[in-house]
DNA sequence: GTCTATACCGAGATAGAC
DNA sequence: GTCTATCTCGGTATAGAC
């Protein structure tokens, strides 16, 4: 009973999570939802007392899938080592990106918008990634300047998504992620 | 006739323009368009044939903003002024982009998504500012790297843009400016 | 050309049988 | 716990009077 109930729990929130990415979360419908994961419209409800509620989900659900990311990157020797890793792992993505845009940054700034409760929730998609960079800056001995360090290769991260999505060009994010990596390396 | 056609003409547009920037395209209804405009809602028919008509115009008008900051900066005699002219301007609209985000940003980053027609239409809000910024480094005398310092300007901007608002931060345009300023003068 | 009334549809949400 | 049928609301779009 359990089992079968976190199934189709989870289910929804994958299918969420995908179909968000894939169409926007406004724009993916509860309907579109349920039958992508194979769940009966009216039952949705019983896991989830309103679709806000499964947005939830689905942003706790991509911050969890990000921070796997960070504890493999973690493993990695030194803090420079690790923030390779993270750009790394932009240039991977480039054909996601140019696709359907930034994971977290897609889903982040549509919630933002929405206003609401789930806007402030949603924040955490900025907010944590951030707070793990400041953390490898600070290791590598940035002290103070660190918060800054982050908040810019962050942010370079999320112009490079936005304008290689927006404008339709993978190029983007190969010429960006040449020029953060000589960046970082000359820190 | 044709005088109050182009005023409640306009006045959709420009008011369509304020509330997809405040609140998103798709969020914002006809029916608040056309109250905030005083234009009767079943109206705003005869001057677009559906929605997706209007929001076409909004690109339009945005666009046409644009240029007109594009021919003011154009007039200062240097291209290295006009790229200082371009990140001020940035700088100076920070509590805004706090507020409601990038508005070239936004609208294309969501129409994008959306799908469709307007899709395609809405890339020119991103190329059409990196068209120019290219002109003036080319100018500037870097021949062949000119796109890709316009791209990496425009990406700067998006990305700053984009986590301010995310993280609700002002901070983030102030020091980011600051640096791509840096990085103009140190070309 | 302008406006009112309304059709129509798809969305989120609920009731209640099984 | 699970699913079907249905309600309600708000949105786009149209018909047709003036």
């Amino acid at each position: 009973m359990r089992k079968t109930q976190l199934d189709k729990r989870t289910r929804l929130i994958e299918t969420g999570m995908k179909l968000a990415y894939q169409r926007g979360f406004r724009e993916a419908s509860l309907a579109d939802i349920a039958e992508a994961a194979h769940v009966p419209v009216g039952n949705v409800y019983y896991y989830f007392k309103a679709k806000e509620e499964l947005g939830e989900a689905v942003v706790e659900r991509l911050l969890a899938q990000f921070r796997e990311l960070q504890e493999e990157w973690d493993r990695l020797s030194s803090p420079k080592e690790r923030l390779f890793a993270f750009v790394d792992n932009i240039q991977r993505s480039k054909d996601q990106i140019v696709l359907r845009g930034c994971p977290l940054g897609g889903l982040c700034l549509e919630l933002h918008k929405e206003g609401g409760a789930l806007a402030k929730k949603s924040a955490v998609l900025y907010t944590d990634p951030m707070v793990w960079l400041e953390k490898q800056f600070r290791g590598a001995g940035h002290g103070e300047d660190s918060r800054k360090l982050a908040v810019h290769v962050f942010s370079a991260f999320q112009g490079m998504a936005a304008v290689a999505y927006g404008a339709n060009d993978p190029e983007v994010v190969v010429t960006e992620v040449k020029r953060l990596k000589n960046w970082i390396a000359a820190l």
